[in-house]
DNA sequence: CGCGGCTTTGATGTTCATCAAGTAAAGTGG
DNA sequence: CCACTTTACTTGATGAACATCAAAGCCGCG
């Protein structure tokens, strides 16, 4: 769910910088302490920056055309985040939104054009990640919505096990709610499932706390749901 | 559902080339006419060209875990194919397969790199390009799954009569099946929906021929469903 | 001509959203 | 710090939307 790239493909992004470019990009970067709760920015609002999450979680989102709130994507330390749409609109596609306290890097849009423009190399990269998070998305997309409800719960509790957490056991960093938004269902079917999966023993769950007791069942959940 | 760009965005794809690449590109371009119900690419196979679609229609689609297809996007005349991983991986993730007679130029691969790499402005471009497309797949993706079946059925009606065919009367390329892998339905309800539609005076067809009665109503029942 | 795939319609069942109502938790102001 | 309000969470009951199954007609093609 959080669509990210791995390790190796993540520091490749800069590889191709001159000392001189990295310097200016260094120059022109801010770093900002956010915490939880708070909008990066808003759909619509007018792009200036490239952000760099170097600490925290935040979710992409945005309401639908019936004011029901969707998350498209959850952004993880160490991701460049709204690549979606910073070079192509002038304007967010989507809101961000962090999950817990952020700090995050953002250099200056100019700043990313200009070496871009100059470097093709660097820009060659930077297309194949913004290739690559798409392709990311559309495949999570396509994946929740082809699984029941039973697979979903099961696929967002192992990714946030395995992707973001590293640990069978950990506070959850979103509602039951955000749940929902992010994995298409009820808030109510969330909670179901939850306990479903909780009476039959493959989880344990109390408020925020997570613990998951037969990894192996669940997969095999998400797998076939 | 033609995840396409505008005229203005499509021609400004080869703007900042010099006449020395823009011919650089001609001298490497086939182009190959191929019949309708063809494979292009298999997803899988390797990538050594940047395909454009100069007539005709193409799927974009993949079989996901359980052997059921999915159309992922259909191209038409004017598209560059297959994008969204030409630039990330070096295989398709995608099928490509004709729908109709179609004629293609593909340009090589290495050529597309080779310009990209020396030419930072046409790379931005091509930047735009794929974040463009892959934000109308998501957007897409997700008006799909936020609608009821009638209003899917609406929705790519109206995207056939505006988008491809200019024109309330049209055959449909498409079969049934594949109409339902487009928007995720079986291909039962795409049926009982149509004849829903039929019976309330909305359209009328006929094997592959389709025709738009009500369009107002039409768009109502997207908006809406 | 006959076979297989595509199309169509009807009947049935399952999954999930919605509604309702109650409990726990988390802010908020005095 | 406590009463109060609000928001999140949880469970159950009901209904609607859609998938699945079954069967028959149609069309193209060898």
């Amino acid at each position: 769910m959080n669509h990210t790239l791995s390790y190796e493909n993540r520091i490749r992004l800069f590889e191709h910088l001159t000392e001189e470019e990295y310097r200016l990009i260094s120059n022109n970067t801010k770093t900002k302490y956010i915490p939880k709760g708070v909008y990066i920015c808003k759909a619509g609002d007018l792009i200036t920056s490239f952000t760099y999450l170097s600490n925290g979680l935040i979710k992409l989102h945005k309401e639908d055309r019936f004011g029901k709130e969707q998350i498209v994507s959850l952004a993880r330390p160490e991701d460049y985040v709204g690549l979606l749409t910073v070079f192509s609109n002038k304007n967010y596609n989507y809101s961000m939104t962090t999950l817990v306290d952020c700090s995050i890097e953002e250099v200056r849009l100019d700043i990313m054009h200009k070496i871009i423009r100059e470097n093709g190399g660097f820009a060659l990269d930077v297309m194949k990640y913004i290739s690559n998070i798409s392709d990311k998305i559309i495949q999570h997309t396509y994946a929740i919505n082809s699984k029941n409800l039973r697979g979903r719960i099961a696929l967002i509790l192992i990714d946030f096990s395995d992707s973001i957490f590293n640990s069978d056991s950990f506070d959850m960093p979103i509602s039951r709610k955000e749940i929902g938004e992010l994995i298409d269902m009820t808030p109510e079917n969330v909670i179901r499932i939850l306990s479903e999966l909780s009476r039959d023993g493959l989880i344990n769950f109390k408020g925020k706390h997570v613990e998951i007791l037969n990894k192996k069942m669940l997969l095999k959940i998400r797998d076939l749901g």
